[in-house]
This record gives structure tokens, sequence and C-alpha cells, in this order.
RNA sequence: CGAGGUGUAGCGCAGUUGGUAGCGCGCUUGCUUUGGGAGCAAGAUGCCGCAGGUUCGAGUCCUGUCACCUCGACCA
């Protein structure tokens, strides 16, 4: 077989389709199933597996910097959610409604979260009192509901998973620093864990969240140029404080507003992986979040001492790696394509032949280089292997973003990028809610993020001309 | 929620002017195979999305409805 033809018929080239590329690679890698809820998937146990080590993942991380998880209530009386207008015009569109108990009408209807923000100040009002209990640096892992249009597995759903952090501080200055940090640790959680090259940024006020006073964001780039929102961090000021009355005697025995972040990363990161890393034979994972990251793959099986050696491999491994070995009665080859396809960075092949050679075959799923190592020297090899997998997976994805990066010099070339160049487009900006909005009517991109990137005298707005006050990276977003 | 498309076996599809259900893959069992999705043989699997209607007779025609897909609008 020749190494360019397509391994895998089942899967749509990502060049050709990419959308249908992307949908065949969530049936075939057996991550999501269409449920009877229309815009609710089923995340099937590999993709779980998958949710469960990015959760682990962060959660380490917030937990190292002082968080602490809570459960808040599934439900948002409606008089609650209505409190902080912005925030309930932001969301009132798309929040799922109970009206009933059993048979019984609720005196007052509730909506099911489509984030808790309400919930935490709520709860916060009550709880805090004193300087002595800030700051509130607390965190949930729950599902939330919205009523999307139109749906697309992990990208968009109804109902999604997510983290959602929810922190009072006593200071403006302690609650921006908040915010901050945990931008830079959910850069680091997609550069590092994920090998996703990130923008951080601020968004603009139009494509900030509800409510808050500034949000910042980290935004990548998928295969096909569009841009993924995939983490935000939000300052709210005291502005949620002074609505739900969240108030602390400080050591001047002063009453005083307590000033607020939120931040959340959801399963929609599971999209991000699969359509940075992922190409036309499946899914390529990187090895920190790989449900399996090592797969061990018996040739000629059957033949005396190969099961055994696949197994003390297996033995030898798992200490250390998540391990399949695959000694079910398929052909090798039908085994190759199978991890190929879920993404498994490492594939471990032993034969008759490698058994004689005292060594085994490693192949590594980006690039399908073999490596005959021998076997004493497997366990030093592994990490090695593993890490420069990793860069590889980050090195791809970020050169794959500059390629696809442009900085517009003047309107004419702006608008040009935007409508026919898949990809960021950087340009500076007045600042006008209505430039901004005609770019979005004419390309159909909108701002990903602010850079903090140095204005000059000689900059000017792309699209009304006037003196910039910014510079902006445009992309179309999913 | 607008425009278009598709619903027939687990999946992908065929099914002519209306005449009573088929192909490929997958699945099960057995034998032979095993270094890039094996071969042969024997099987199993259907309220033709759902509800009405026309007809002696409907997968096929008509009406309605639901779901899914693509593209817009809205959004993590």
């Amino acid at each position: 077989m020749s190494k360019k033809e397509k391994l895998v018929k089942a899967i749509t080239s990502r060049d050709e389709d990419f959308s249908q590329w992307y949908t065949d690679i969530v049936t075939q890698a057996e991550l999501s199933s269409y449920s009877s809820v229309r815009g609710c998937m089923i995340v099937r146990p590999y993709a779980t597996a998958l949710w469960e080590l990015i959760r682990d993942d962060l959660d380490r991380r917030f937990k190292e910097t002082g968080h602490e998880n809570v459960i808040m209530p599934l439900f948002i009386p409606e008089s609650l959610l209505q409190k902080e207008k912005d925030h309930v015009d932001g969301f009132a569109p798309e929040v799922a409604w109970v009206t009933h108990g059993g048979d019984e009408k609720l005196s007052e209807r509730l909506c099911v979260r489509p984030t808790s923000e309400v919930l935490f100040c709520d709860h916060y009002s009550e709880i805090i009192e004193s300087w002595r209990d800030l700051p509130k640096l607390y965190n949930q892992w729950v599902s939330v509901v919205r009523w999307e249009k139109s749906t697309r597995p992990f990208l968009r759903t109804r109902e999604f998973f997510w983290q959602e952090g929810h922190t009072a501080h006593a200071t403006a200055e302690e609650a921006i620093k908040e915010t901050k940090d945990i931008l830079e640790l959910y850069a680091d959680f997609f550069e590092e864990t994920l090998a996703i090259p990130v923008i951080k940024g601020v968004k603009t006020e139009s494509e900030k969240f509800a409510g808050a006073e500034t949000t910042y964001t980290v935004e990548s780039m998928m295969y096909d140029g569009k841009a993924l929102q995939s983490g935000t961090s939000h300052y709210f000021g005291d502005g949620f404080a002074k609505v739900f009355d969240i108030q602390y005697t400080d050591q001047e025995n002063q009453l005083r507003y307590v000033h607020q972040s939120s931040w959340g990363v959801s399963s929609r990161s599971i999209g991000g992986i699969i359509m940075v890393h992922g190409d036309d034979d499946g899914l390529v994972l990187p090895p920190a979040v790989a449900p399996i990251q090592i797969a061990i793959i018996p040739v000629a099986q059957h033949k005396e001492g190969v099961l055994k050696k696949a197994a003390e491999l297996y033995d030898l491994l798992k200490e250390n790696y998540r391990v399949k070995l695959d000694d079910s009665d398929r052909m090798p080859g039908w085994k190759f394509s199978e991890y190929e396809m879920k993404g498994v960075p490492l594939r471990l092949e032993i034969g008759p032949r490698d058994i004689e050679n005292n060594s085994c075959v490693l192949v590594t799923r980006d690039n399908r280089e073999k490596i005959i190592v021998p076997l004493e020297e497997l366990e030093e090899r592994i990490p090695g292997i593993l890490k420069e997998y990793r860069q590889r997976l980050y090195d791809k994805a970020k050169a794959h973003r500059a390629s696809h990066s442009y900085t517009a010099g003047s309107s004419e070339e702006f608008f040009d990028l935007l409508e026919n160049k898949p990809g960021f487009v950087k340009g500076s900006w007045c600042g006008s809610a209505n430039c901004e909005a005609e770019v979005k009517e004419r390309t159909g991109a909108t701002a990903r993020c602010i850079t903090n990137d140095k204005v000059t005298d000689n900059d000017v707005c792309m699209i009304c001309n006037e003196a910039a006050t910014s510079h902006v990276i445009w992309g179309k977003a999913y």
C-alpha cells in the first residue's frame, strides 16, 4: 500500500470536507453518539476518559493555586436570574425552564443553569461577612444547559460539561490578578497539556461575557483556519456584588463590596483537540490526556511466546503509562488502523522477529515513524519519544497558525484577507462597535481578541480610517 | 429560527410505470490466516422515521409531523 493512500477509507479527507471529516472522527473514534434528546450528545467511554484526564489536569492546577471545589444547584429561580440586567439579557434567550414538579405547576419557574454566577453570588452574600472570609476561591465541575439552535458534538451542544470558577476578593487589584492568573493557567494548560498554541487577549465590549467588566480569552486556531474560543476568564469588578449585596467589613471597620472573577473551560476543548491535531487517519491525541498512551499489538500472536512476551511488556509499562494490550483475534493491520483512528500516541509491535532480536517496534502516531528499540532500553526510551511527539504536535500546530496568520496594512488588504484567506488577520481598530459590526457583516469574522501590542500614531482603524486605539486579531469562529 | 437536503438491517446505500424487501460492510459460528483494515463456508438481523389519506394493493403517490445533515442568524 502506498504511503499516500488513505489507510482508513471511512474518514472523509480533512481538506475535502472539514465538517464531514470532523463528524466522521467523532463517530469512528467512538467519541460520542447522538442521543434521543435533540442537541444533546452521549459522551462515549473513550471521550469520557479523555474528559476525565482533561479534568484531572485542570483540577490539579486549580487546587495547587488554592481553589476549592463546590457543587451548586442545577436550578436557578427566575427572580434570582433576573437580578443582574446585562447577565439576564445575555442568557435569557437560551435558557431551559422547569415549570412543573410532577403534576403541580411551580409558583416560580426555575431555569436550568446556563452558568452559575447568580447562584455563587447569592451564596457569597450569605457567607462573606469579614475581610477574614476573603478571598473565596470556588470552582465547580458540572454540566450546564443552553438551548442552542444548531448543535455539533463537543463544539456546541445544549448540555455541555465544564468547570466554572467563581471567586470573591477584597480588592479590585486582587480580583484582576486572579483573572489574569487563571488566564495564564489556561494558556499553560492548552499549550503544555494539550499541545495547542493559544493567543491570549481581551474581548471587545460586544464580545465580552454578559455582566463582566473585562473578559480575557485564550483563542486557538483550528486546522481549517477558524478560531475556537478555548477558555475565558472574566473580571466582574463589584458589579455583581452591588446587585447581590456581597459586602464585607474591612480592617478599618468599613463595609466594602467584594470584587469578583469567573472563568471556565468546557468539553468544547475536546473539539479543539480533534480539529487542531487530527488528520485523515483519525484522532491524534497529546500524551498527557490520551486515554491509551501505548497500544501493544502482538503480531502473529498464535505463535509460541508472542502473547507471553506482549503480556510481559504490558506489565512492565502499565506502571507508568496508560497501556492497552490488544490480544483480540483481529488482524494486526486492523489494529494498527484502529489505534491510529483513536489517536493513540505510541504503538508497540511485538512479533516473532522482534522476540528473536530481543527488541520491539515503536510507531509514533503523528508521523508513523518506526523505531526499533531493544527491549532493555524500552523503559528509558519512551519518555523521550513521547516528549518529542508532544513537541512535534505543538510545533506543527504553531507553524500552521503562523502560515494562516496575516497582518493587514490597509483597509483593502484587511477585507480582502478576511474574505478570502482562512485564518487570523491582525488589524488595528478605533474601538467603535460600529466598525466591529461592519467587519462581521461584510466578512462573517469577529474580533477574537485585543492584543497588547503598542499602538503608534500611525496606526489607523482598518474600517473607518480614524486613529486606532488597539490591535485586534480578527477571524471566523466556531 | 430561515433556506436547502436526507430518513429502508448496527453502518453506508439500491429499490424501475404502485404488486408484498435487497446489496456492501459489520455481526454470529467453524476452519484456514496474522509485520498495514485476511480467505472460504454456514447463519442471524426489517412496523421502509411516525401518523393519516388515495388504492384491490403503498418503501414507492398525497397531506401532516418528527428527527438528522449542510449553509446562514445566535452562542462556550
